[in-house]
DNA sequence: GGTCTGACCGGCG
DNA sequence: ACGCCGGCCAGAC
C-alpha cells in the first residue's frame, strides 16, 4: 500500500522517513543473504550516506524485526557486532541462517551479497 | 543554533 | 599492504 507521501513533491517534514526506508529494505533481506550499508544507501538514493544507514541501524535494535545482523560493511566484516547483545549473537544468527562467518568476516561474501537495487526491483 | 558523533566508503600517502 | 583523511546526512547535546 502506498503511503501517500510523495503527494507534495518533497516532504522534508518526515525526518524519520529515512529510518523507515532503511528498516524496510533491511527487513526485505532474504534469509541466508547479507548486504552492505552502502548498498542500502545506494538503493535509497543516498549512496554517499552509508553512515546514516549504519546509524539508523543503531536505532534498529529498538525494532526487533530488523535483521541488522544481515547487514555488514562493504568488506563483509561484521563491524556492527559490538552493538549486539551479546556481540557474538550476530555471527550466531548469520550462521544459523546458513551464512558462514570466519573471524567476523562473511565467507563467500560475493555470493552471499544481496543487492536491493538489482534483485529487489 | 552551532558542534560532534556515527554499525561507512573510497581515495590517497 | 596498511593507515589516515575527508565526505556525506541526520539526530542529539
Amino acid at each position: 500500500m502506498m503511503k501517500a507521501e510523495k503527494s507534495t513533491s518533497k516532504r522534508k517534514t518526515t525526518s524519520s522517513n529515512f529510518f523507515e526506508d532503511v528498516y524496510e529494505v533491511t527487513m526485505l533481506i532474504p534469509k541466508g543473504r547479507v548486504t552492505s550499508y552502502g548498498a542500502i544507501a545506494s538503493y535509497l538514493g543516498v549512496k554517499s550516506s552509508a553512515r546514516m544507514v549504519g546509524w539508523a541501524m543503531n536505532a534498529s535494535h529498538l525494532n526487533k524485526k530488523i535483521p541488522a545482523h544481515r547487514v555488514v560493511n562493504s568488506k563483509g566484516l561484521l563491524t556492527g557486532k559490538h552493538h549486539f547483545t551479546p556481540p557474538s549473537s550476530m555471527q550466531s544468527k548469520l550462521e544459523k541462517e546458513g551464512v558462514k562467518v570466519k573471524k567476523d568476516q562473511v565467507v563467500d561474501f560475493d555470493k552471499r551479497f544481496w543487492d536491493p537495487g538489482k534483485e529487489l526491483i
